[in-house]
DNA sequence: ATGCCCTCGCCTCGAGGA
């Protein structure tokens, strides 16, 4: 089963991109961020001509996330974290795929720091930490994944002494991030691949991508019964290369079927 | 310290992104 990410930066303008790329890689199941549309302006029709099912929770001009399955209609089971009712950014949704909860997510920005933005994107946080416990206790396969906004580490950034005080490095936000995997979660990118500097995103401005000037904040955590399956994870680097692309890569894992015997979906 | 580049909106600049 391969499981993908990416933050498409405006599903409307970035539909072509986005359906070559779903020819070519083929994805079991996407969540996409940033649709930047409105619930009624999803190109559902064209994703459905694509093979794939979908549900999404859009919001005019910002934000928005969906979760895309090939050949099969996703199973909704929320939409929005928990813990406040007043938040009304589209920034989470979550179904169950196969038998694995799906919870795809666009955490905030979170910039500038310090300020309100930087305040609710550590609440965001918070809500997600205690939700994501509650997975947790199910002790089913979850996989956590979308746009984090956040570097975990210095590795995962090209220039680390420049982004101290931006609000996805700053010291609080890479806490929140240690604390929400150590309550059990497992970062596939980083399990598979421990050394290795590994990017998603790269800025359009100053020539970012042919310097791979980069950041790594397009995250899968993996509970523990998702996390035993885990066999391959991979950044579709090649795409950000496109023209007319978004500014994040697509990111995906490969999971190993639960049991050996033979699979009965087709 | 800022802009760089790119998206969307209804409006050709501003806001937001990261």
């Amino acid at each position: 089963m391969k499981v993908a990410t990416y933050n498409v930066n405006g599903i409307n303008g970035r539909l072509d991109v986005l359906l070559r790329w779903l020819e070519e890689a083929s994805p079991d199941v996407v969540c996409l961020q940033e649709l930047k549309a409105p619930q009624e302006k999803f190109p559902i029709r064209a994703i459905e001509a694509a093979g794939y099912g979908a549900v999404w929770t859009g919001q005019k001009s910002w934000n928005g996330v969906a979760i895309l399955t090939k050949g099969q209609e996703p199973r909704l089971t929320r939409r929005g974290l928990p813990g406040d009712p007043d938040d009304t950014q589209s920034r989470y949704i979550e179904a169950v795929v196969d038998g694995m909860v799906i919870g795809g997510l666009y955490l905030p920005n979170g910039n500038p720091y310090p300020g309100p933005k930087f305040d609710y994107k550590l609440r965001w946080f918070q809500r997600l930490h205690d939700y994501a416990a509650e997975l947790l206790e199910l002790e089913v396969p979850v996989i956590l994944v979308g746009d984090y906004n956040v570097m975990p580490t210095k590795l995962d950034v090209y220039k680390p002494e420049r982004w101290l005080d931006d609000a996805l490095f700053r010291i609080e936000v890479r806490e929140a991030y240690a604390n929400l995997v150590n309550q059990g979660w497992t970062d596939a990118l980083r399990k598979l691949h421990p050394n290795e500097r590994i990017y998603t995103f790269w800025k359009y401005f100053r020539n970012a991508f042919a310097r791979d000037a980069g950041l790594r904040i397009d995250h899968f955590l993996l509970s523990p019964e998702a996390a035993s399956r885990l066999a391959t994870a991979q950044v579709d680097k090649y795409v950000r290369g496109w023209e007319h692309t978004s500014d994040h890569a697509p990111v995906w894992i490969e999971l190993t079927d639960k049991t050996k015997k033979p699979r009965k979906k087709k």
